[in-house]
DNA sequence: TATGAATGAGAGTTCATTCAT
DNA sequence: TATGAATGAACTCTCATTCAT
């Protein structure tokens, strides 16, 4: 979660760094809002001052991901050469999805999207920037005749980002990885297994 | 979640339910001890007299799901036709990961695994099950040439279960999908998207 | 606490030895019925089989002591020397005092008999055995003309066992007390600190 | 337990006193926290915000003794006549000894003390005011020649206050009792028994 | 804005006791 | 006798939130 806030309130920046600091070492539901304020310096009355709660916090912070993630979109945006691009997404989508910051909150959001209607409709929202992009990608390709058709381009788009959120998420059970992994994602995503 | 549970002491077996009842629909933090115990008609002092506490219970039904996984990773133990073997464990899987008991379940026990030493080591275990089996399938299918060496069988066994499993969450948040999508998935796994 | 328990039940000695260990090491109401069950490898339905409640346990223990007590009212008795008598109750008493289950189930006791009234009633029963052979020994001795009256001899009863009854409670808090400390005892019992 | 809590907060000041009765009437184990919050017409939540939990209320009350017996310490330092000296000490702490507050506070931490290291070394600390008070006073005897050395002054020390502290404890016990046994008192610890 | 005392419902857990077997 | 599952009230403590200052 990079400094997208810097023209919000200090106060508030304040807050919300001491949150995502919660959230990834406790879990969202495992932080309390006076771990948060504690933790920010700041005092359990002025938390309330700059959010209307601790659901609204998680909100703010789905949110920031959206510039994120539509920067990422950029990256799929040359429809010159499709399959160029689909690498340097999932290049790059993998090297975002790595960072304990993306990955952790990023499971933090799902899960209580799960069942949380507010949080479900950023969640959605920001997912829709990835999935939209990319399926348009995987559409021109098909056109262009550099992915085989016919495709379920949409279908395809979700199982990309799985494939990579899936990578991002086992760097942090399993932080000793090597580097090879990304490279097998790229050849399975191309490739699958078979001769 | 079936019952393998057969064998245990009823009171025991009722309780369980619940929890999974209530981890399913309210996810697991957010279910409270008292909420298990009245939804099995159960007293609060009796779920203490069959599990250690909250947790153990969580603990408990992690442990459940072994059994399961051990079944499906005998879908794979056919080595005369890798390829058939994993288009069959496909299925199987994405069969088993589209259930919501085992979806919900699945991504409760994993994020709280990730913070969690005890729920941690019951969820490696059981992955451990699947990733093996698989591994020895995709390794069986490079050998034989039927699958596109060299590969990184240990990684492509995780991708492939991101790949399905994530399509068995999608299920839940997309109730909506059709049935096609689980042939992408074998397309996908297979073939990947080139031409 | 000997074994004056030899002609009960097996089983009911068995969980009175279990019940007199766990007051001692964590206190009457820091320990539960479990704790004594467990520790007596006894279901918990077999303790109320022999006892009526926790509170019948300590009432027990309790009146178990009042034959210990009586053993060292004997000590007092002889009448013709109440200068030698009384200080070979000291010896006796301190003796007794000091060890670890008779000064801090003593405590245990006590503060229950403040606020318990069953408990009451057998500490006060215990400590009258004490107080009044105690104090026919100090009339003894005061008619006798070998201690100095007039002497409120009841009285003064309750200040000897105090002062015996802290010390055996100082060597518990401070193990590390020289064996000194029973003389001083004697001393000032029978000479104060005036030259 | 007098009002030297002047200076802090209002609403902790309420709760401490609302403990202190709590604990003088039902006992530091009987007590709960519960019961405490209700007592002073505040809130459960409120209780903890002032406190870190039970043990620290007691702590806190232990703690405020302190500035107590440092008072009834000074009764002991005029080293001219340690004879009047631990004669005014000896009706001052009975008078302290003999209110309720004091005996039955006294016997809670006390016992508290028995099993638990943090109350333990508040109880240390306040005692070893008083030991070592009266120490000096008794060495000062000594080097006069007022008292009858030699003395083990410190072990003496512990008497006196077990026999003081004795004395305030019984008039809980047993409220009927004349005034003439602080006379008793003092005539014991100068004189003792014998003639 | 900023503070932190105050709220009370609810958290997980333990309690002494009962009772059908 | 002996068992241990069952009970539900009570335990200490934490929660997200409010509000007077």
């Amino acid at each position: 979660m990079q400094d997208q806030a810097k023209h919000v309130h200090p106060g508030k920046t304040k807050i919300l760094r001491a949150a995502i600091a919660c959230f990834l070492e406790q879990g969202y539901h495992q932080t309390g809002v006076r771990d948060i304020a504690k933790r920010a310096g700041a005092s359990l009355g002025n938390l309330y001052n700059h959010f209307a709660g601790k659901e609204a916090v998680l909100a703010y912070i789905a949110e920031l991901e959206r510039d994120e993630l539509a920067m990422l979109a950029v990256t799929l945006s040359d429809k010159s050469d499709p399959r160029a691009c689909l690498s340097r997404f999932i290049t790059a989508y993998a090297g975002f999805s790595k960072r304990p910051e993306n990955a952790l909150l990023g499971v933090e959001i799902l899960t209580e999207a799960l069942r949380n209607p507010t949080i479900a409709r950023i969640f959605a929202a920001n997912r829709r920037i990835l999935i939209e992009a990319l399926t348009d990608c995987l559409k021109a390709g098909c056109d262009a005749g550099v992915f085989e058709g016919p495709l379920n381009t949409a279908e395809s788009a979700c199982v990309i980002l799985d494939v990579i959120e899936g990578y991002g998420l086992r760097a942090q059970l399993t932080p000793s990885q090597n580097e090879r992994t990304a490279e097998t994602l790229q050849r399975l995503i191309f490739d699958g297994v078979k001769a």
